[in-house]
Formats: C-alpha cells, sequence, structure tokens
DNA sequence: CGCGCCTCCTGTGTGC
DNA sequence: TGCACACAGGAGGCGC
C-alpha cells in the first residue's frame, strides 16, 4: 500500500531512469488506468510523444511529470492501492496487470504501470503555478522542506473530528495513509479517536514529527529496488516486517509496555493500537 | 459548509 | 472441493 515513503522510491526512480528521454509511444492496454485524463489515450499520445519528461515531482502520495517542451502540460501518476511504476527492457514478459505502457525512442527499458486493483491512474493536467490543477487542493505533506507545522497543527485542531481522521485527509496534511497513521499514533502514544479539539498545540505538533519521523525511516530504508517488483499487493516490500510497531501487530506484544496490541475497525478499514499506550479516550 | 459514509476494484485468505 | 464472503484502502463524491 503505497504511501508517501513508497511513492518518494518511485519517483526517484522515474526521475533516475525516465527523464529527458524521448517518448516514442504510449500503449493503454486497461482504459479505465488512464478513466481520469480528458480526451484518452490519443489526447496522452499526442502530448507525449515526441516530447520528454522534464523531471518527477511529488506532493503526497501524487507525482506528476511534467514534459519539457510543453511546459504547462504532466502526466500525473497516482498508485492508489496497488499501483506500480517499472523500468522494464521492451521484450521483458508482460506482467499480468500491466496496464499502460511508455516507449522511449533510445529503447532502453519502457516505463510500465502495473496494477491490480485499478485504483491508481495516469492523465493528463495542466500546471498552474507549476502544480497540476487536480491537486491543488493536496496539502504539503511532512516531508516538504515548505511543510509548515505549526500552521498544519492549527488546521488539525481547527477541525471538529477524531485525529486519525485528520491525519488521513489529505487536505490537511498529505502522504500519510493508514499505515503511517497508526505507526504515528503509536509513537505518539494517542488513540486515533482523541477528539482534535481537545489536544494541546504541542501535542498535536508532537504528533505532526512522529508522522515524519517514521516516514523519514521507511524512506531511508528505501524498500526494495526500482527496477523489479517494487512493492508487492501482499505487503511484502522491504522494511515492513522489520520497522512497524502498530500496523498489523494485532495480538503481538507492544514494543515498548508488552501488553497485546489491538486491531480496531475505524473508518471501514483497521486500526492498530496498543490498549495500555494509547487508551481509549472517554 | 463541513463532516463522514459509500463506492470503486480484484486477488487472497478463510470458513462452512 | 468449491463456493461465498470478508478484507485490503486511497480518495472522489454525495448525503445529511
Amino acid at each position: 500500500m503505497p504511501e508517501l515513503p513508497e511513492v518518494e522510491v518511485v519517483r526517484r526512480g522515474i526521475d533516475r531512469w525516465a527523464t529527458g528521454r524521448p517518448i516514442a509511444g504510449v500503449e493503454v492496454r486497461y482504459p479505465r488506468s488512464i478513466r481520469r485524463s480528458p480526451g484518452g489515450v490519443a489526447a496522452i499520445r499526442d502530448a507525449l510523444v515526441g516530447d520528454s519528461f522534464r523531471c518527477a515531482s511529488r506532493r503526497g502520495k501524487y507525482l506528476w511529470l511534467p514534459l519539457t517542451h510543453k511546459a504547462d502540460l504532466a502526466l500525473v501518476v497516482h498508485l492508489g492501492m496497488s499501483g506500480q511504476v517499472l523500468m522494464q527492457p521492451r521484450d521483458a514478459q508482460d506482467e499480468k496487470h500491466l496496464r499502460v505502457r511508455i516507449a522511449f525512442a533510445d529503447d532502453d527499458r519502457e516505463m510500465r504501470f502495473v496494477d491490480q486493483r485499478t485504483f491508481g491512474g495516469l492523465y493528463l493536467d495542466e500546471l498552474r503555478s507549476g502544480l497540476p490543477t487536480t491537486i491543488e487542493h493536496i496539502a504539503r505533506d511532512p516531508l516538504d522542506p515548505l511543510f509548515d507545522a505549526d500552521a498544519t497543527a492549527r488546521a488539525i485542531r481547527r477541525k471538529d473530528t477524531e485525529i486519525k481522521r485528520v491525519l488521513l485527509d489529505q487536505s490537511v496534511v498529505s502522504g500519510i495513509g493508514n499505515i503511517y497513521a497508526d505507526e504515528a499514533l503509536w509513537r505518539a502514544k494517542l488513540h486515533g479517536r482523541r477528539p482534535t479539539g481537545r489536544l494541546r498545540q504541542p501535542r498535536v505538533r508532537e504528533l505532526l514529527s512522529h508522522a515524519r519521523d517514521v516516514m523519514d525511516a521507511a524512506l531511508g530504508e528505501g524498500g526494495t529496488s526500482f527496477d523489479s517488483l517494487y512493492v508487492n499487493v501482499n505487503g511484502e516490500s522491504g522494511y515492513f516486517d522489520r520497522s512497524l510497531d502498530a500496523y498489523g501487530r494485532e495480538g503481538e506484544p507492544c514494543h515498548r509496555c508488552g501488553a497485546p496490541m489491538r486491531r480496531e475497525a475505524f473508518m471501514n478499514r483497521s486500526s492498530f493500537r496498543c490498549p495500555r499506550c494509547q487508551p481509549t479516550p472517554r
């Protein structure tokens, strides 16, 4: 489940291997994967073929690849639940869930978008002040140099809801998904259902620091290599088993106090917490 | 207006 | 053995 660290690894891979190369062709194997792209595959082809990706940018879980010559256009990439971007030799066998293929004129490895559950996709978008118009509502993420922790903490406290909901609200702070939300809450010793308005500003700042730290640590471990299978949908990536303190640890001892970790339904998904370190709010 | 639930999607695991 | 169903969850959309 790609959250910020996984997406950043993909960004670096694209930046390293796919930018500056003349694009020769686009093949869409599964139209649903470009459903958000105005004009469909024809418009993508018109824009991309003959141009090149200038760089790979990211905000939260969104990637975008601005074009070199059409400077106001970018290809936006969202991995959704199960998306992968792979650089593969042209003659490598198609992946089972290969959705889109982008070939380069220099003929050295093509870029493939592979996505089992098809929540992700690729689409063309216009840039406004360097940002795709469709992600203007996405807030800066905690690893962004311009991330304003004070302002974000204030925005969080203004919300009339529970703390985990806000951590997952990409318009308040981006890049955090279910896994890193649980990890940050565990580090901060906070229950996800704590009402935001009842948390003091320094507590919220602390929580945001933990979110940044845990994502930074995951990024440091880097997942596996970019050119083979990066994150498989079964969660078998490099760092998963090693460094998680909360997510997926139902029944296992809390790494801090030893109490058996609990799993609870929350927002139609699972939340994991320590019943002793993160007690239920009254 | 803002909060929160529903839905989309498919492979895997589990229980009967 | 095979079927049915729960589960994984990012995020847009919509109802209240």
